[in-house]
DNA sequence: GACATCACG
DNA sequence: GACGTACGTGATGTCC
């Protein structure tokens, strides 16, 4: 078939896929010989799923995957520099280069590189082609310099984002439309690919520039004109340099010498070429799932001889696939005696529950999934009503083909608590919660959620639909599909039975089998001790300090409520005056046209939507020549207490328990921290004097005492430690103010004659060395210029060489292994660290941050898992952790007991695993309420 | 749903 | 020499 009108050709830039593949697998080898194949495994994926998704309306006709050829372009006789800063490719993606060739060969898809040429060009060409002969072309890529390609027929799709760029999309990002693009490339330069472009002007400037002038050349010939005089010198100066970088960005559309259109026509796969090539990768899974979709038997691929093996894909036995049409309903006795006893067979099972609401204080249990083999689930539904979607009221009455939830529950609870029977969840935590609350205690617990979180913390995030794409690659029927969203939503007791039978065994399964998966890695990644000793044990003890809840003062927040709305109404009402008009204050879009425009004020920064920008340091500094912006910080800060705060919490009170009562998300943060939400109690103000009376509202019972411990400086204790500096060791041990210690040691003034200015100084730094310092962040904090920040950086480093060292050290292995540890193993991957640009600054603050703020949440952590064998006997019960403290609530005469033993626990938290060279300090208070005991 | 802002350690 | 810059979170309101 000869390409013309109505053909649609698809260019997949295959160098991209590749670098993506790899980056988002684990290293996984070749079963058989440790050959590195992850790369190829994930591009085998990526196009496959690119083939399938395109199927449809509009499906293409012609399909190439594009790849660079190695070695030198044509560009780099043009300018020798160019892409010099390159990175070499990782050791290990090297050899699967040419077999991605071969896998896209194996696909029966048109495989296409060309010596001299980038991928870019060829794509280019292509495109051209294409559209002369009037057909339409879609680019896969997300790489900016394709989109000069765009119009005229020609997309772009980004397959990560799942987004189509058109010539909008282009202008969105330059500035300017797809014709104009190498004009601003040229002016702004890459320094990905090291293109020199005009020193100091930017994608902004240019695509200014550009708009103003026309085109590149009539703005070179006329820069005479340009006001601004940096620019003005630099368009003349280096006008060769631009023009040379015009050059260098701008694609060549006319290769020679390629296949023609005709022959990237797309082909059925041939499965005589494709299952053989995927069984010589041992891709087990995916032979099976290509093989199901082609309709074809899939290849026996034969196990190694040796166990040794670090690929879950070639490691994953035979499994069923996931189909939900093969669960079973559970509506008699015998059915689920027949699922306790296969369960108690096997000695584990995976356990999911379906309820009402996601609070699971106030959820009811709708159904119970189980699995006990992959493929193998069932359902019991015990809550379903009557009447479904359609129905406007629904009915309160039960669904037909139901056990009842109490029969259910009796026979249920012998495996739920048997010792010996492994219950298998995805956070297992919530719906340990729901059985509780029916008087089951489920034990023990496996969590895949939790084991994810040891395994792969930083590289993406744990829900149950991100680790079955990932490492099932299958898509789970999602709850909207069920549910639907937003007001007509119902809720799981109103879907029809057979539906949600579909839905919540997969979970089961689903769940079953990521445990499978993840059982052996955790071992193999050196991670088996942090998941048993740092997750699975928390689990329980996060659980109990939800259903405890913390009591909240209605009336004194309602109280302050009102008196914040009295106070909110006045200001306003001085701010409309002083602007001289009425506008909504709580708009910065709004504000920023009154500050910037109206009343004329300078410096007004427009954020990314082009609205101006008014975050409180810029409205303290306007405080100084009007009135207005302090009036406006003094209404922002009571609408923040007020709405997030005395309003918000007062509607989170259960109604049963009268308590307060957050979530814990254990994998919330990468660096091992919990995260509190609905509401999170982690935030609750105290810096600020009318801030710190929220606290007032969370009281102590009569009789009781709220008590409040936390650990002094503990973040700085570990960075003294991990980074060896004796000087710092020493203050701490002697129990010295470290951070006048610091200052008396950077500035050479004895202790006796700090001043608070100094100190102040020592401490912004002491802090901005966990965060990975620099003299602009410094300055910016401290309010000086940034010479002298980095001068008193610079000053730090020389007295604290050890603190440079472990940066650098930190940083070398971040960047060797892709990861970073805490003292007690903790891994938090680092994705970003060798990445170009600004994610690099990122990436590299993160990895110094992580193992001491990672260090620090675990200490608290063992305190945490320890404490209720602590305090086992007396009326104490823990409540809350604020990332360095834990709150409790204790009976009043039994305060002192109290203390004495968590503070041994909080202190020794670290024994005996790590010994540190410095104490653990840990401060208590006491009061009727938490403001007093903070 | 993205963004800006601000509460905490 | 410029770039863009402290680390980790969650909740709220506005605006599209």
């Amino acid at each position: 078939m000869s390409f013309g009108k109505g053909c649609h050709l698809h260019l997949v830039d295959g160098s991209a896929f590749i670098f993506r593949a790899y980056h988002a697998l684990p290293p996984l080898t070749r079963k058989s010989d440790g050959l590195p194949i992850g790369a190829v495994a994930g591009f085998c994926n990526m196009l496959f799923k690119q083939v399938e998704d395109a199927k449809g309306d509009d499906a293409p006709t012609h399909v190439a995957v594009i790849f660079d050829y190695s070695g030198k372009s044509f560009r780099n006789d043009m300018y020798p520099d160019y892409k010099a800063n390159r990175p070499p490719a990782p050791e290990d993606l090297v050899p699967q280069f040419p077999l991605t060739r071969d896998a896209t060969r194996a696909f029966n898809i048109a495989c296409i590189e060309k010596e001299g040429f980038e991928a870019d060009d060829i794509i280019a060409t292509y495109a051209r082609q294409a559209r002369e002969a009037g057909g339409r072309v879609t680019i896969i890529s997300s790489d900016k310099d394709l989109m000069q390609l765009v119009g005229g027929g020609v997309e772009m799709l980004d397959a990560m984002k799942n987004k189509r760029i058109g010539i909008e999309g282009v202008e969105e990002k330059f500035g300017v439309g797809p014709e104009r693009v190498v004009d601003v490339q040229a002016l702004a330069g890459d320094s990905v690919d090291n293109v020199p472009g005009a020193p100091g002007i930017g994608i902004k400037t240019a695509a200014l520039l550009i708009n103003e002038y026309g085109d590149l050349d009539t703005l070179l010939a006329r820069a005479e004109e340009i006001k601004q005089p940096k620019r003005r010198e630099v368009l003349i100066e280096k006008a060769d340099q631009i023009r040379m970088s015009r050059d260098l960005v701008r694609l060549d559309d006319d290769v020679p010498e390629l296949e023609p259109l005709e022959a990237l026509e797309l082909k059925d796969p041939d499965a005589e070429v494709l299952l053989p090539f995927l069984a010589s990768m041992e891709f087990r899974s995916l032979s099976k799932r290509i093989a199901d979709t082609l309709g074809v038997e899939s290849p026996d691929i034969p196990e190694p001889p040796a166990p040794a093996a670090s690929s879950e894909e070639a490691a994953a036995p035979d499994l069923p696939p996931i189909d939900p049409d093969k669960y079973e309903r559970v509506d008699t006795m015998a059915a689920l005696a027949r699922w306790t006893a296969l369960a108690a067979e096997r000695g584990y099972v995976a356990v999911d529950t379906e309820t009402t609401s996601l609070d699971e204080m106030q959820a009811e249990l709708v159904g119970i999934s189980l699995a006990v083999l992959p493929g193998e689930a069932c359902y019991i539904p015990v809550g379903h009503k009557k009447g479904g979607a359609d129905d406007l009221f629904g009915s309160d009455e039960l669904a037909e083909g139901q056990l009842g939830l109490d029969e259910v529950l009796a026979a249920l609870k012998p495996v739920l608590e048997d010792a010996a029977i492994l219950k298998i969840g995805q956070n297992m935590k919530y719906d340990a919660k729901i059985f509780a609350r029916h008087g089951v205690k489920v034990a023990p617990i496996d969590d895949t959620m939790l084991m994810s979180y040891a395994l792969y913390s930083g590289l993406h995030n744990h829900g149950m639909d991100t680790l079955s794409d990932r490492y099932l690659s299958h898509e789970p029927i999602p709850i909207k599909s069920l549910l639907g969203t937003g007001k007509s939503a119902i809720t799981f007791d109103r879907v029809p039975v057979d539906e949600a039978v579909k839905y919540a065994a997969e979970d089961a399964d689903i769940t079953l089998r990521l445990w499978q998966s993840f059982k052996p890695q955790l071992h193999r990644a050196q991670v088996t001790t942090v998941y048993e000793t740092l997750e699975r044990p928390l689990v329980p003890v996060l659980a109990q300090m939800e259903m405890n809840g913390v009591q909240v003062d209605r009336d004194t927040l309602s109280r302050m409520s009102n008196a914040f709305a009295q106070k909110m109404a006045g200001l306003e009402a001085e701010i409309h005056d002083l602007a001289g008009q009425s506008f909504n204050v709580g708009s910065p879009a709004q504000l920023g046209e009154i500050l910037f425009e109206k009343l004329g004020f300078e410096g007004g920064k427009k954020g990314k939507t082009g609205k101006y920008s008014t975050p409180a340091d810029v409205l303290e500094d306007l405080a100084t020549e009007h009135e207005l912006p302090g009036k406006v910080l003094d209404w922002r800060q009571l609408s923040k207490l007020k709405s997030t705060y005395t309003d918000a919490l007062q509607a989170h009170i259960n109604p049963e328990t009268g308590r307060v009562h957050t979530s814990y998300v254990q994998t919330g943060a990468n660096t091992g921290r919990l995260a509190s939400t609905d509401p999170n109690l982690q935030n609750i103000p105290v810096r600020t004097e009318e801030g710190r009376r929220i606290r007032e509202a969370f009281v102590a019972p009569e009789g009781k005492v709220l008590l409040s411990l936390d650990y002094s400086q503990i973040e700085l204790r570990i960075l003294a430690h991990v980074a060896g500096i004796e000087s710092m060791r020493e203050a701490f041990r002697d129990g010295e103010d470290i951070h006048a210690a610091t200052a008396s040691e950077m500035f050479d003034v004895p202790l006796a004659e700090m001043t608070p200015e100094t100190r102040r100084r020592a401490k912004a730094i002491n802090f901005g060395v966990i965060y990975g310092i620099s003299g602009f962040g410094l300055a910016r904090n401290l309010r000086i210029p940034r010479a002298e920040a980095q001068a008193f950086i610079d000053r730090y480093f020389e007295k604290y060489p050890g603190i440079k060292e472990y940066m650098n050290d930190t940083v070398g292995f971040a960047k060797d292994t892709g990861f970073v540890q805490t003292l007690f193993g903790r891994k938090i991957h680092t994705p970003e660290i060798n990445a170009k640009g600004p994610h690099a600054g990122f990436a590299r603050r993160a990895a110094i941050n992580a193992p001491i703020q990672g260090t620090a949440a675990d200490i608290i952590r063992r305190a945490m898992i320890r404490m209720p064998a602590a305090i086992e006997g007396l009326p104490v019960k823990m409540l809350l952790q604020v990332h360095d403290e834990l709150i409790f609530e204790v009976d009043e005469g039994a305060v002192e007991d109290a203390i004495a033993a968590i503070r041994a626990v909080m202190e020794g938290a670290a024994d005996p695993a790590v010994k540190l060279s410095v104490p653990l300090v840990v401060d208590a208070g006491q009061g009727a309420n938490w403001a007093e005991a903070h």
